[in-house]
DNA sequence: TTAATTTACGTGTATCGTAAGGATA
DNA sequence: TATCCTTACGATACACGTAAATTAA
């Protein structure tokens, strides 16, 4: 048995079964990816890919069982490349974190910044999904981390570390009526025209769930993915707001007035997570670092440590 | 990176550092196994092993840190291998079940007895030895199971399933004069000479236990690692026997009499221990359900199911 | 037909074995 | 000196690429 040979297994399997796309992917003819899954099934004596004439639709049950295994085994490979390369002192590299737009655009970028001055040397990509998407990246090893709030339990791949806790702030023009209310409750709120995130974003499903609750209905008139949206149509005069309170920004949001909501709803853990088992080098450690030290040493009032 | 590359340096590691060794068992030369460590090495950019002029000596670092994925890894590769044998139901193969003379000797014969009956094909074999011998066999995969009673704790490697519970039973000569006494007392076994089991073996660790916590001091005058060894000696008019309540056998052991001690001591679990993360054939599966579908089925009163 | 996979065959690379060269006890 | 490990070199095996055959969409 081969590492190529598990490699070019997974590989197919994360490719839909296409054997072309899994050679592309390895750098190799599609000849060459056909001989190794077919080696790899003679030697273990079974087929492990269900067949529909010459395409591979599936995997058997046999290679369901060896897919996991294929898995296990190749993750310890690279780990054990992962820990020569930081052995060797290489702070160089990729750092590839998943997040939403509220994290890359009102949390990251102090964070980045301190981490650029450390490792100058590592490229880093933020890559911006919806939640399931940052679930599926961490899952399938396609960014290092995602920095989730949502849908972190589907996946038991992953570990996280719990970062934070946030709540919602109201957001309006100065003149707005609901800002002689000192604690706003639900039912006021439920009298404007609301904007706030789509479904899926940033809790809004417990935001939703709260209104449900006290048999309210909120008037939504307009749902965006990303906050900075949310305000300039708040700022039109669309209706209030409702974002993450670390959205808001005292220095530069001035045209906008904000109103902590935070015994509305409930509070929202934002979590760091990262594949089960996968070594983390020095450098990723360093990001987790740097953004636990952020987020803990802020006194902007913004976010609750955990 | 080969898997025989790490299987190299596992094997390595497993004869003590010695390259000849280690490419005997492999089936290679020496020189082979010497390049496949060198390019290993090369291909990581540093090296594993500490080196004493020629002499391989020992890891380093990193060469810690790679062993364990390596072990992953190759435990991976080697339950694909199963999965495999076992898919193509091969009922063939070897069983290899590590245990002390007390169970090859009293509880096993039934379960083997049936489990021959169901793979005939499979080669049974029994490594006896003392608990230490049998939590490191099951560790480093010299045994596919062992059945034990104590050492468990100490490998974070080993996973184990509770069997079965059981106690001591007093044997003495039929005229003995503890006879008499229908429930004895720890200070009326101190006033006879006594014959057990050795250190480390078969409970003997609580046996000494319940006698201090009382402030008493056994009067014994001889261990055996076995039970046989133990009734001779009873027979033998040497003094009063405690041992493994499952050792005395009704029909057999006539000349001697058995009174049961479980008011005196602690209970002792039974369980059979296998390798973590270690993919079960499932002849062995069949041979686990039988053990225990034995001991729970019994009626002898001999032991307490958990 | 087009797109995709398997099979056949020749080439090049990489690993093994032989054998010689050093190092240690 | 005897044992053990490394290096050098030649042979062999094996995986890859090219190209033709086969099959599904």
């Amino acid at each position: 048995m081969d590492i190529r040979q598990l490699q070019a297994m997974i590989t197919l399997i994360n490719s839909e079964f296409s054997v072309s796309r899994t050679a592309e992917k390895m750098f190799l003819v599609q000849s060459a990816v056909s001989q190794q899954l077919k080696r790899l099934e003679q030697e273990l004596g079974s087929p492990l890919f269900v067949r529909k004439g010459k395409r591979l639709t599936g995997l058997t049950e046999l290679g369901q069982q060896v897919e996991q295994q294929a898995r296990e085994s190749l993750n310890a490979v690279n780990n054990i490349k992962l820990l020569a390369l930081d052995h060797i002192q290489l702070a160089q590299g990729i750092l590839r974190i998943g997040c939403t737009h509220t994290q890359a655009r009102y949390i990251l970028p102090p964070v980045i910044k301190a981490f650029n001055k450390s490792y100058p040397e590592v490229e880093l990509q933020i890559h911006q999904g919806n939640p399931q998407q940052l679930v599926e990246w961490a899952g399938n090893d396609i960014v290092d981390f995602s920095i989730c709030t949502e849908e972190l339990a589907e996946s038991s791949k992953l570990e996280s570390i719990a970062c934070y806790q946030w709540n919602r702030s109201l957001i309006t023009l100065p003149d707005h009526p609901l800002l002689q209310i000192k604690k706003p409750a639900l039912k006021d709120l439920c009298k404007y025209p609301i904007i706030t995130y789509v479904v899926g974003f940033t809790g809004r499903q417990h935001f939703n769930n709260s209104f449900a609750k006290a048999g309210l209905k909120p008037n939504t008139v307009l749902s965006a993915a990303d906050t900075d949206i949310i305000k300039a149509y708040v700022l039109d005069g669309l209706g209030i707001g409702i974002i993450a309170n670390m959205s808001y920004n005292r220095k530069s949001d001035t045209k906008l007035k904000q109103v902590d909501l935070s015994h509305l709803f409930p509070w929202e853990t934002t979590r760091i997570a990262y594949l089960k088992n996968k070594v983390i080098r020095r450098y990723q450690q360093t990001f987790i670092d740097l953004f636990l030290q952020v987020v803990r040493q802020d006194d902007s009032n913004r976010f609750k440590a955990c």
